[in-house]
RNA sequence: GGAGAGGUGGCUGAGUGGCCUAAAGCGCCGGUUUGCUAAACCGGUGAGGGUGUAACAGCCCUCCACGGGUUCGAAUCCCGUCCUCUCCGCCA
């Protein structure tokens, strides 16, 4: 969320960036609401000081009258506090509803449109002297992946990986933290739950009809989304020495997701299911380091598809389609030749710097050493691996004319073989 | 899951209704002394908000896990929630 003062201060530009971003949202009322906020906080100010005033008196009057009248005005001013307490809570309940609406700043570069825009482009999408299959007829071939059993077991797109799939997934995972481990990310498995106002400070909104998140019944719990949502809670409330950023963490979890409001679009097999594992990273630092920390978040997110061999595309997210707390976001979509009629990219991570939205809502402060006063601090994040679209765009794009597939070289040491071979 | 004990500033920790404007120590910052460093000594050291200022300063309010309550007055008493520790149970 933004600041109060910062949208007071910006009013225009606020405003243009919501249109931008497409996002309806009442700014002029934050001003309104902040005006009131001020008043009553002055108003309840001025009768808290007499409120003192009066209790220290009290203490010391012996003339049994005077007291009795002094204890009759603190009686008076306690409801008269308590009525504009309860008003400015309102207020400023009110006030943070409306601000969460309104969507982070954007960067500058970022396109301002409704079409992202592919600002680079490595390898070819791969080309077959045979008509290729999709991952969904390679899992089923080779016995990889089984749909059926998890629509049995939990439900559409629900799935059980099997054979050299698990195989791939734990050497993906490996693979994802050896290469982040050496760039001196700190490693964290993370809870797979989070309670409900850690998921709304990172921008998720856990409960309502269009939500993408699983909720545990008669609990504040939610299954988690992303690890980003327990990486960014995991410090929650904390101020940090100047010093001791950047904070740099790989976190492995499963991320779960409803995928509500989002049916028939891109729904076969492993790309749009509701659990799937994920290497993610996330960066607490100061404000001067979080545009560097972005384009190294990218750069580890390309160092890992090449590695794999993938062919896949750049984006720099356009402003239609940034989400609330993204100040830039890059995604890397990986050619998937199964995808479509003649294949088609697909997104497989997306790296956000979300500058200090995150941080406010989270309370997460820094401090410099000897002067007054904390700053939030940034936050980013960026996906190393989502293990079932990655591990789709794998199956797709290694598969050979003898319906075996290959095993990228670089996951060879944790797969144990070269290829997985045809069946039957 | 059961029983008990707790949650106080960056950290340790005292404080059981008004003298808390939260002791003391550690750490940190500045100074004195000093070949250098260290030690010693002196002083200063939380956050959020309001008001105010050219900017400081100043003044005021709030904050002792969180949320309610009792009281003229709450870190302190009561209720609820969360969390931590110890013991027991259960279990991978």
């Amino acid at each position: 969320m933004l600041d109060a003062s910062f949208v007071r201060e910006n009013l225009e530009a606020v405003k243009q960036n919501c249109r931008n971003r497409h996002v309806q949202a009442d700014v002029d009322r934050v001003v309104q609401l902040d005006d009131e906020r001020k008043r009553l906080a002055q108003q309840t100010q001025t009768l808290q000081q007499r409120q003192n005033e009066i209790a220290r008196q009290t203490k010391s009057e012996k003339d049994p009258a005077k007291r009795q009248q002094l204890i009759e005005e603190g009686k008076r001013l306690k409801e008269e506090v308590a009525s504009l307490e309860k008003q400015l809570k309102q207020v400023q309940s009110e006030q943070r509803a409306v601000l969460l609406t309104i969507p982070n700043m954007t960067h500058p570069a970022a396109p301002v449109s409704d079409e992202n825009k592919v600002i680079k482009t490595v390898g070819e999408p791969t080309r077959f002297e045979f008509q290729p299959k999709d991952h969904v007829a390679l899992a089923e071939a080779l016995d990889l992946v089984d749909f059926e059993a998890g629509a049995k077991v939990a439900g559409q797109k629900f799935y059980f990986l099997k054979n050299e799939a698990v195989l791939l997934e734990l050497a993906l995972v490996q693979y994802a933290f050896g290469i982040l481990l050496r760039e001196g990310y700190t490693p964290i498995i993370t809870p797979d739950l989070a309670r409900a106002e850690v998921l709304e400070g990172i921008g998720f909104i856990p409960r309502g009809p269009e939500t993408q998140i699983y909720s545990i019944e008669n609990t504040d719990l939610c299954l988690i989304a992303t690890a980003e949502i327990t990486l960014g809670g995991m410090h929650r409330d904390k101020i940090f020495d100047e010093l001791e950023l950047p904070l740099k963490y790989v976190g492995l979890s499963h991320c779960f997701r409803t995928e509500a409001g989002a049916p028939g679009r891109d729904t076969r097999g492993l790309y749009r299911v509701h659990q799937f594992t994920k290497v993610e990273m996330f960066a607490f630092c100061t404000p001067d380091q979080s545009e560097s920390i972005h384009q190294e978040m990218l750069s580890h997110e390309e160092t890992i598809f090449q590695g794999l061999g993938l062919p896949y595309r750049v984006v720099d997210t356009c402003t239609g389609d940034l989400g609330g707390p993204a100040y830039r976001k890059f995604d890397l979509e990986a050619w998937m030749p199964g995808r479509g009629d003649h294949g088609e990219y697909g997104e497989v991570t997306s790296t956000s710097n979300c500058t200090d939205y995150q941080a406010r809502r989270l309370n997460v402060r820094y401090k410099i050493a000897g002067k007054k006063g904390t700053h939030f601090v940034h936050t980013l994040n960026g996906t190393a691996v989502a293990v079932s679209r990655c591990l789709l765009a794998i199956l797709e794009n290694y598969q050979q004319a003898d319906g075996s597939i290959v095993v990228p070289e670089a996951l060879r040491p944790w797969v144990g073989k070269e290829r997985i071979a045809a069946q039957k």
